[in-house]
DNA sequence: CCCGGGGTTGGTAACGTTCCCAGCGAATCC
DNA sequence: GGATTCGCTGGGAACGTTACCAACCCCGGG
């Protein structure tokens, strides 16, 4: 029980193939009684156009698959970035593979080999610390490449970044302005790039004071809840304990937010927003950022690329909301 | 500046096409200085294979492309799910398109049409209310479907779904052992399957007791966090308004925790699990299901079918968790 | 010395589609 | 009325790959 090709539809229509194709593909020229015995057939057969075989006889037209590359799907900021450029995708008649690296550059080689093995005409990446060396060959051969979140090291692309820097010193500026000043950071690998500019904001909010970072309250690498809540214990242990924290990520403010007791005995400031920040008490204070716009953004890119735009890579850099609720204040000295 | 081919390959390596195939497909039977050769002459043009036009010719093999449909990739359920499935779709050298129908039919006809195009050799469907017949030609010509998280009406396939019914009833009757009879239902579409369920299972409860079900307490097709602030603030216009509220997704829940005040004057228990639904004061009771174990279980499935098992269609039924924290109690009159 | 066989390699066709061009009848033009 | 044009249709080739089979080389056995 195969499925029906053009052959078939065509021999039951009583045409010839090219017929069909045209029929199908919506083409001007066939008269309307032959269309109508061709449409019939094909409802008749329950044909498909098989577009792979199409995409590989159509030289200049693509295959209208893009590949959407990200850290990790199940995490709701990249979960909403999908969406928003699948929502594009769809707009254009596109279909979207997506892959997750985990941020393995391994992973992530291999997720983008699969996706350029299949002849995607663009890919919006997330990229991994790794090299990207294996993507110029498919670059040259057309597929167009947007960054977003982070750049990649070394790939002259369109890139959608947020102002992680700028965002993060805010934060710690507020967290300085309510008195405090033994401020913690808490992070996630320091070798992913977002993460690298936020610590270099809260270390120039720290400087704008003319404050130095003590290293015993800067806390990398942190990729779980349980890992937050050590990282904490620590930095209770101390002889002079931090009596605020920024947190540069959700996964790292939920961890937090776990240790900080009823009611918290430390401030807390994050990267991120959580659905439900403004519900806590005290209400969390975060640096929000937009991934709809995010993703919006990079796939308009990618589209104006694949429409044929050959300009100089361009970096747009959203910005980021600063949402104070109260968290920040706790147990602030001079309120 | 075209992609080479494996033409190119074989004129640079001075071996026939052939023999390129065999090397880069990594069959037996070469001769390894030629192999070697070969090689040699991928990396020096960067030779990918084309899998699409592979996959063509291949007639048994499949496209090694799965498709995955959900209601809405941004819903962290979702995303969950999906990330799930991705995982083991990797593990096995698939890739996974990804589409959102919205709950819209036309848009689920879309997806799905886009996706059986590309011939994808398994579909993972969160279907909606519409019918799919347009699914019955795939299937016969071997694209294997497994629906997950609600079933599709008149679709005999695997389908992998939680005991919604029995998870809203024991919510509910949690509500009602501590003193609630005045129960109010908010829940999304009822065309929704899993809101029906939910909804049966709070009349269920209610009926457990000899009570009846209020229309009056009963809210369908709340499809955001607005549309419930309204709903809720009708029921308290109410001349006997709810004590307590059961809540049937989570954006609902967040709809009523905003306008429940501080402390609370409604319990509340909502099915689907929040982040910081344990840091609320009080803590949020919740039904809470897994959507990873869904994913993971609808692909495996669907794995299994794509390997060739052709037994009668499964029905995977997995259990939803209470988590009882607090929000269920108050302003409970017997605590 | 000739034949058979294993190990390598290449030629041809085909997967399902569309591009390009030719063919054909009818209608149009002077 | 003959040539030209137009509208419609079909045949052959090609996209990049692999299945299938034939050919070739070299070796050992009879």
């Amino acid at each position: 029980m195969k499925r029906p090709t053009m052959k078939d539809v065509a021999r039951v229509a009583g045409v010839s193939p090219m017929t069909v194709s045209r029929v199908v593909s919506g083409e001007a020229g066939v008269a309307p009684d032959t269309a109508a015995r061709v449409e019939q057939a094909v409802r008749r057969l329950g044909y498909q156009r098989n577009d792979n075989a199409r995409h590989l006889r159509q030289k200049d037209l693509g295959t209208s698959t893009i590949g959407l590359v990200v850290d990790d799907l199940a995490n709701p900021f990249y979960a909403l970035m999908a969406r928003s450029v699948e929502d594009e995708a769809h707009r254009r008649g596109y279909v979207v593979l997506v892959g997750s690296t985990n941020d393995e550059p391994r992973r992530e080689r291999e997720v983008i080999a699969a996706f350029t093995a299949r002849q995607v005409d663009g890919l919006i990446l997330v990229p991994t610390i790794g090299g990207h060396g294996f993507l110029k060959q498919p670059m040259r051969a057309g597929t167009r490449v947007v960054c977003v979140d982070r750049p990649a090291r070394g790939l002259a692309v369109d890139t959608v970044t947020v102002d992680n820097r700028a965002g993060a010193r805010r934060a710690v500026t507020h967290l300085l302005d309510h008195g405090h000043t033994r401020i913690a950071y808490l992070g996630d690998r320091y070798d992913i790039w977002t993460q690298a500019e936020r610590h270099a904001g809260y270390v120039a909010a720290l400087t704008d004071r003319g404050l130095p970072s003590d290293p015993a309250l800067v806390r990398h690498g942190l990729r779980s809840r349980e890992g937050t809540h050590a990282a904490l214990a620590e930095l209770r242990e101390l002889a002079d304990p931090p009596t605020a924290v920024f947190t540069s990520n959700d996964l790292i403010t939920l961890g937090v937010l776990d240790g900080v007791g009823h009611p918290p005995d430390v401030a807390v400031v994050g990267f991120d927003d959580l659905p439900l920040g403004e519900r806590l008490d005290p209400p969390l204070t975060v640096v929000s950022q937009d991934p709809v716009a995010l993703g919006g953004t990079a796939a308009n890119l990618l589209f104006s690329r694949i429409e044929g735009d050959s300009s100089a890579p361009r970096s747009v850099i959203l910005l980021t909301r600063f949402v104070e609720r109260g968290s920040g204040r706790l147990p602030g000295r001079n309120l």
